[in-house]
DNA sequence: ACCTGAACACCGTTCAAGT
DNA sequence: ACCTGAACACCGTTCAAGT
């Protein structure tokens, strides 16, 4: 059986997960897919374009499902929660996601059901957009932040050799939370703002 | 004269500069030094630690000079834009500042200093530690993709690819924004958040 | 203490040639 | 069309040995 472009893809995102991004290369790929190193840039013309795939299958995870019909704030935040955890399925998915300026299909797909969202709620065009993407900084910050600690167990360590003493209770502070329900805060605190511009904008 | 530990960072700067983060190898800045690469490991255990240094190097001039006396809300402001402004100031000097759990002297230093802005504002130390990271990623996020449009012109292009009809004009609405002007917004946005929590907590 | 020289164990990518 | 084999031009890191 032939390898088709999907199966590249699908083998990349079992190396990730075993290996992590640091660990994914295109002859441990090879290997995997029993095929030679060069013989994928057949199907992608280099590791960033293989990268770009990876992404768009993760971030496909948010599309998948319709939204139920809610107020604005309420589907966006759905949709931040989405993307979270479809990141957080895979192995350094975060970072994945946050290395590629995609333009695959899922990536236009989410962020184009975004921008009606708030455009729909009355945003002007530019004003959304600049929502959107402050929103994303945030969701893909907090994510490879979460998934860092996860992995390098060290953040432990480095926390309590931190010198200064409100910056070290600080970071204890951050390691006992649940992420979720950190996540979910920094995430309202951000709609915060945007509900009163909206309101702002409105009146 | 002996080389040292400040030089090398200060040629890794330089070097960082000129050839980017990507062009940045121990061989190449060995030749800079006038040392072979291997000699930088007499300095530095490793690459990881040198990016450390680099980054904290960067975050200095955030703590450099004093705070001028103001509300908590516009002294955060300040701590952020000169954050961004540093980073700017070196080519992928967000990257760099990204890449790193730096627990070197300036980022404590400035860690330090946002959470006492934060507590003496009234908010308990967990909740000021999250809203701090929150901040950060926005401010790490921004500047990343600022200076990735920046060196990379091709984000017109891709732009312009972009098949979805609302998206595609969102990604125009940021290019041709003042990038400065788009900062201040989403930080803004994120402050109003910050302000309502504070009230609330306080009545 | 500070660095050289040279090696080790990798990388991503290319490309003629095979089937 | 799809892949092999083998090479090219690099990497970060280590470490005996020099001064």
């Amino acid at each position: 059986m032939q390898l088709k472009r999907a199966d590249v893809v699908t083998g990349a995102l079992a190396l990730l997960d075993t290996d992590g991004l640091d660990g994914l290369t295109m002859r441990k790929l090879g290997a995997r897919l029993g095929v030679q190193a060069g013989g994928i840039y057949w199907h992608f013309t280099n590791k960033e374009a293989l990268l770009g795939a990876m992404a768009d299958r993760i971030v496909g995870q948010v599309t998948e499902t319709p939204l139920t019909p809610a107020p604005w704030d309420a589907q966006l935040a759905e949709i931040a929660h989405r993307l979270r955890r479809a990141m957080l399925a895979h192995r350094d998915g975060a970072r994945v996601v946050a290395g590629t300026y995609v333009t695959e299909p899922n990536t236009v797909r989410g962020g184009d059901q975004a921008m009606r969202i708030l455009t729909d709620a009355g945003f002007p065009l530019d004003r959304a957009a600049w929502v959107i993407f402050t929103a994303m900084y945030y969701v893909l910050g907090h994510t490879i932040e979460e998934q860092a600690q996860r992995e390098a167990g060290d953040w432990e360590r480095r926390g309590s050799e931190l010198a200064g003493p409100e910056l070290r209770r600080a970071v204890e502070a951050l390691i006992t939370a649940d992420p979720e329900e950190r996540f979910a805060y920094g995430l309202e605190l951000f709609l915060d703002g945007v509900r009163l511009r909206l309101a702002e904008a409105q009146e």
